[in-house]
DNA sequence: GGCCAACCTTGACCCAGATCAAGCGCGAAC
DNA sequence: GTTCGCGCTTGATCTGGGTCAAGGTTGGCC
């Protein structure tokens, strides 16, 4: 299964709409006042580049509301998309200098920012930050190596599956769930940008999609709106041990 | 380029004989003799593993000899490697619980390791070792992410090119380099372990490994010692941006 | 020295997924 | 309402790498 972060019960940080769970899970009072020193906010458009690969990036912060994409891109301009950030996740490399990739809205989006300096400053002084943030990286790096799984080694087939169980499951710490067992989401991704992080072309993200709907494993209604009526099924799709899906 | 971890000027952890530049690169002496106090060292022969996916992690250490790798496998047998750990990489999840992924032997190997729940609470109260963790663990995320790029979009002559790019620098950094531009290393792995690292067969490996000698990329002793004569040329068949080798 | 077992190479063939190409559906702009 | 364009689907064909199979090489062990 993939080890994606799970939201914790989470504190505010202070009236930030969106619980900065890094940073903020076990901060005092005063800590957030600190932290609420140094934050603002960015939007962007759907397609607009955050910061690109390479470039000084000044801040770090989380996603509050629409979805972010690590890419990386060849010279001849193949790309290969690396993370998928959702709400909540964060998003910078305190105590590294620049971009590693390029960070793109791939949604409209809106993020939840810390100046860099002040903020690594705050690090420093506030241990516990930086404990969590490692944490946080740890099941960061997991949740890479598990997709280096899926790029490796899985069938199209498996790859798709792999991908709606994530959003599912990011989907359902979200929602309240009315039916356990149906997930019911709507595709964030374009059909090319789901190949971008699979390692596949659109097409055959199409062929997989149209083959798993005729199979009964979701159901489609436009392009976007999934039903799973048996995440289990879902889950024995992608190839994962579906023990690991109940226990998360 | 893969932005593998770099060795800097290190400091020995006591008379350890691997540098723990995660854990001990700005370590006081009072600090390295806390550390001293829970550290021990381990062998493993060539195949054996080290912790299996799932058990719990009583330790976090360094490699101070040969190579493991971390490794992921599916039920049906598929397997994946997902890291590759050389002398003074550092293994472990310090605030985790329980391994990610099977560490494996690749060859004879030998770590220098620290019980987990006292290194952790060293940790709380020396901050700057959870600081050079975060780092630490940010340039393994940045390496698993190139890796994968490498694994979703780049080609089997690519991705062999890929892999010998980053032993060849690697080994570069603990050699003293008698010729720039021309490297000399032997392969720590068989091809079967390449195939897994790359996501192929170990057939492909073989052919992509003659491919490279027949095109003179690369020329061959044995099935082991490898002679690069032009890096850049191959990291052009890495299919990398060459400025990246160059800068690095 | 001779044998055996890993490890590796090479060939022949096949298939999953890429590529090329045509057309559909639907919302936005006029 | 018509048109345009984007995102998506589907079909036909091609091909890189997988699969199956047959040796070759090398080094350890008796």
């Amino acid at each position: 299964m993939l080890k994606q972060p799970i939201l914790t019960a989470p504190h505010n940080c202070a009236e930030c709409p969106i619980r900065h769970q890094a940073v903020c899970a076990r901060c005092e009072p005063d800590e957030l006042d600190a932290l609420e020193e140094i934050k603002y906010y960015r939007s962007f458009e759907a397609g607009q580049t955050v910061v690109w690969s390479g470039d000084q990036m000044d801040f770090v912060g989380s996603v509050v509301s629409g979805i972010a994409s690590l890419t990386q891109t060849m010279e001849d301009g193949r790309t290969q998309m690396v993370g998928l950030l959702l709400p909540s996740d964060f998003v910078g490399r305190p105590g590294r200098n620049g971009a590693a990739y390029d960070v793109v809205a791939t949604t409209n989006l809106v993020m939840c920012c810390f100046r860099k300096k002040p903020f690594e400053q705050i690090m420093l002084e506030t241990p516990h930050i930086a404990q969590r943030l490692l944490e946080m990286t740890l099941d960061e790096l997991d949740a890479a190596r598990e997709w280096m799984l899926v790029l490796g080694r899985k069938t199209a087939r498996e790859k798709i599956a792999s991908l709606l169980s994530i959003i599912a499951r990011r989907d359902a710490t979200l929602k309240p769930n009315d039916n356990p067992g149906t997930t019911v989401f709507d595709l964030p991704l374009t059909r090319e940008a789901m190949a971008d992080y699979l390692g596949l072309t659109l097409e055959t993200v199409s062929r997989q999609m149209s083959a798993l709907k005729r199979d009964g494993v979701i159901q489609l209604e436009g392009k976007r709106h999934v039903t799973v009526p048996d995440l289990i099924r879902l889950l024995e799709e992608a190839g994962d041990d579906t023990d690991g899906g109940v226990m998360a």
